[in-house]
DNA sequence: TCGCTTATTTAGAATTATTCCAAGTATTGA
DNA sequence: TCAATACTTGGAATAATTCTAAATAAGCGA
């Protein structure tokens, strides 16, 4: 954990794989360097398309397999903000995300305080693992997707 | 606002949405009903499903174009937590929802506090509307469809 | 109250998102 | 190196949501 940065994106991911018992594959890898390399909010179809420049061969099906192993093994987050379909970040720091209910788009947001769970009154055998905070609302006045509305 | 609650919900649903310039409709007053009279976290299907029981002609396309027009007119809060479909929620007290990772259900939990926006660093011409908190993790040990797990 | 304008409803088709399947392939541990 | 088994593949299947065009109904003003 302390020395996860000490290694390559390959012996790193690796690792984290093996801590939840699944295999590191050539595809994971792919994946995983797509959405590290590019920081932004992908839905599994952008995922694919980015993959399949490095990769070509690789399917549909495994995008969405290996996307639920980074998701499993945490190094990746899935984003659900909407109806539509589901986007993965590759932002691990303690970050909210905002969605531009006018334009769809979606940032991250930093937290001055990592999300604190006893702000919550959760039953005592509940166990948290994690936690999403959406914003919603509106982005900059500059923002040429939304000016027109 | 400070008076709605002395309104039968018909007329404040009414009121609601007419101030987004939305038509008070039968279909969205049962819809809505559906929603009240049973607080749990249904998807656009099962909120079809139940409206039938009063509204039997009631199509799926209103059903969707209603929860829209009650998330718009905020009586009403749409809640994403996983790949699968959208579920709707008439709590409107603040609160976040924890989601079992293990059995998929969903649960309301009380903020200790209401949700600040100073606790996160947004660019200042965004405006926020809305914070949704969702909590992820596993629920009690008495949960019937955890413990095969 | 009547009529007009326009939002809403409807059924069903279309689209989008995700999951499933069975056969072949690759990874891991012994 | 070998066996066991997890993973990958393409395509089919399913699930979730949106679209469409015609019929209906709200709400406003006279």
């Amino acid at each position: 954990m302390a020395t996860d940065h000490l290694l390559g994106s390959g012996e790193f991911l690796s690792k984290r794989l093996a801590e939840k018992g699944l295999r590191f594959t050539s595809q994971r890898k792919h994946v995983y360097e797509v959405l590290i390399s590019q920081r932004d909010h992908p839905t599994a179809e952008e995922v694919f398309m980015r993959t399949k420049q490095s990769k070509p061969e690789i399917s549909m099906a495994t995008v969405y397999n290996s996307l639920d192993a980074l998701v499993k093994c945490k190094v990746v987050r899935q984003v659900n903000v909407d109806r539509g379909a589901a986007m993965y970040c590759s932002n691990m720091n303690a970050h909210a995300h905002f969605c531009c209910d006018d334009c769809g788009k979606v940032f991250d947001v930093n937290l001055k305080d990592s999300p604190r769970v006893p702000e919550v009154d959760v039953p005592s055998d509940f166990e948290v693992r994690s936690i999403d905070i959406a914003l919603h609302g509106r982005c900059s006045d500059k923002c040429e997707e939304c000016v027109q509305n």
